[in-house]
DNA sequence: TTGGAATGTTAATAATATTTACATTCAATG
DNA sequence: CATTGAATGTAAATATTATTAACATTCCAA
């Protein structure tokens, strides 16, 4: 709550860490920071870090926290640049989402890493993946302009999340044009996603 | 080349590592088994396996390529038990794909992982892909047998496989469902290969 | 004001990867 | 066949980190 007190008590240790280790692995593409870097970074000794988390691995859950609420709220930028319901929205956002597997390679991976708290998780979700709620919301609205009411937007909307995320892992990768060097990883996913929407709600293009 | 020599000269070390790593991973169902381990399960002493290999990293690349392997292998055995250019023989391929991901989870991400060799791999593309080049000569066999000669089957193989890749990659992490538990990974991914197949191919059902 | 709960500190401890220095075996060569 | 350098092993350091222990300081509620 207090600002950084008479240098003792740091006021607020557990998210300066969790941001210290977050400028680590954006600095280093990797997420083996050092605790101690970590610790040393937020102004700390290298043990304090112990009395926020039991480990490197909570720690390491707290910056993947951290990450998810990132992305949702790109999601939710992206929403609102373009019309409500517009296949372009739909787009757009796999082209964030591609955007943000490929700059931030590192955080992606560690968003969707299993580090076995996958209990803890499915409580979580709502406050956590409001970013996929905003695509559901976007793939209903699409589906409503087109007059169509029998699809199962959750179901669509994940097909295109798994699509995007199949893309996206990948590239992230680079192994999405390993055979063919001249695959644009956009152009694919919009025409994947295209041919998805197509496939249920009628013409696309 | 020969046999286990009269103990003190192994024989075939760095394959016998790469095995005992497979194991442990195996058991453990993470990539974080010692060398230590590693190098007494293949019978030899903790610094060993520094003779083959530089590092841990290089290790695991080796049991990457093993796993690689192993899925092209299943890929070969799947295509071969299903008629020729069939929508089930492709959609049999995906089930494969599933399943390995789930019940080899540690493996399935070791696999796709960039372990910074990017290069290295891409020279091997030929040699350890075989498994997706599977695919493409399915989709181009389907394509044929639908009349359809347009279709850049490298392209159209490369969305199914993406398709594939992320319900893996989510279904392995358990996230694929954290919105509806009702979702079915293989009718989910069934219902994708149909839809993309359709959007270029036809009427795919 | 005071004592316990929190939160920090420094100095161990422990687990591993990796290196070093030395030993044994292999395999090509004279 | 004996010799020797290259490979491949071994055991005993090192080095790097995570994590814990023991002790210090500050906060807060009664």
């Amino acid at each position: 709550m207090s600002k950084s007190r008479c240098s003792y008590h740091h006021g607020d240790l557990r998210n300066a860490l969790i941001v210290a280790a977050a400028e680590l692995i954006e600095r280093d593409g990797t997420l083996d920071f050092t605790m101690a870097e970590a610790a040393t970074r937020a102004g700390v000794s290298a043990a304090a870090p112990y009395r926020h988390f039991a480990d490197k691995e909570e720690l390491l859950r707290g910056v993947r926290e951290l990450a998810i609420l990132g992305l949702g709220h790109a999601a939710g930028e992206t929403v609102s640049e373009h019309p409500h319901g517009s296949l372009e929205g739909i787009l757009a956002m796999g082209h964030m989402y591609l955007a943000y597997a490929r700059d931030k390679h590192a955080f992606f991976s560690l968003m969707w890493e299993d580090r076995g708290d996958i209990e803890e998780r499915r409580e979580k979700v709502a406050e956590e993946h409001g970013g996929f709620m905003v695509l559901v919301n976007m793939v209903q609205a699409y589906c409503d302009a087109h007059g169509n009411t029998q699809v199962n937007s959750l179901h669509l909307a994940t097909q295109i999340w798994s699509m995007g995320h199949g893309i996206a892992t990948l590239e992230a990768n680079q192994l999405i044009n390993l055979f063919d060097r001249s695959i644009e990883p956009e152009a694919l996913l919009d025409q994947s996603v295209r041919t998805m929407l197509a496939g249920v709600v009628g013409a696309a293009a």
